[in-house]
DNA sequence: TTTTTGTCTACTATCTTTATCGTCTTTTAC
DNA sequence: GTAAAAGACGATAAAGATAGTAGACAAAAA
């Protein structure tokens, strides 16, 4: 599951890639991008400020300030997200690449044999979900509409 | 991330699955089960009780007692295992079916561009893990060799 | 220089995870 | 039939994660 926090981002980004995609975007505040996504504004603060220090966005301060999107939705990865906000993906600490762990109570890894099996599926995994970006929640997708029947 | 009960789910089942492989399998008592694979004797009781509600395994109960695995290996699926153990495998509830919850905060699940998007993954996630079981741990896999460069 | 807006550091309540403990029940060995 | 071995089950608890709130501070523009 993912966690709030990280349905609060992506509300947050859809906000300002919709802003952006305006004829003469303006860089929102807290207050307003709180106001329409939904999600409490102090909470909110905490949220931007990863988001922007993982580079997505950039804020404004003062009067008239805000934050904006500064990368192009193909360009921003919602598994990166996933990780700035969630934390690593892997199933295992000893199968994530950038927040690396050894299992305490693992003899080998070589020869482990639920590393192995997680390794499987995750690799596929990452092959699907590396793949998404902001755009493709901006888009309605075909393939999901499929599968929901919607 | 998979929890830690999970793990120990997952290594008491190898070692009772090893243990059908015998010619002549005995009932494992909890203390044998938790000294082989390293778990807290006191806490696997709660997890071997919570899979064999699952039907996975079986206990016999008084003087020579003990777990014993009741299914082929090839008939434990782990994506269940995982559902017992951990809950929900879905990245939102609105996305399972067997533990369905409605976002709050959502308006109307048919648009809602958060779900769409997960649906998406969500789906090519399940293909791949609700094939696996617990015959695919047994066997030294070489998909996950190769990938692993063991 | 005041007002608006983002930044940063704490703090807190609740839930989940990871156990441990005590007691009860069942079954077998003697 | 009784003691010992073993699982069943409920209560409790420490530690960490989650989901916020609050207050003081810093920057920029009017």
């Amino acid at each position: 599951m993912i966690t709030q926090k990280m349905k609060y981002a992506l509300k947050a980004l859809l906000v300002l890639a919709d802003e952006a995609a305006k004829d003469r975007p303006e860089a929102l505040t807290i207050e307003e991008i709180a106001k329409r996504s939904g999600t409490p504004k102090r909470f909110l603060e905490h949220i931007l400020l990863e988001v922007r220090n993982a580079g997505v966005i950039a804020s404004i301060r003062g009067r008239s300030g805000g934050y904006s999107l500064i990368k192009k939705p193909t360009d921003v990865s919602i598994s990166e997200l996933l990780r700035t906000i969630d934390g690593p993906i892997a199933p295992l600490p000893c199968l994530s690449r950038r927040a690396y762990q050894r299992c305490e109570d693992c003899a080998d890894e070589a020869t482990c044999r639920i590393r192995k099996v997680f390794a499987e599926v995750f690799w596929s995994y990452l092959l699907i979900i590396e793949s998404l970006t902001l755009e493709d929640m901006l888009r309605s997708d075909a393939v999901a509409d499929q599968v929901l029947g919607a």
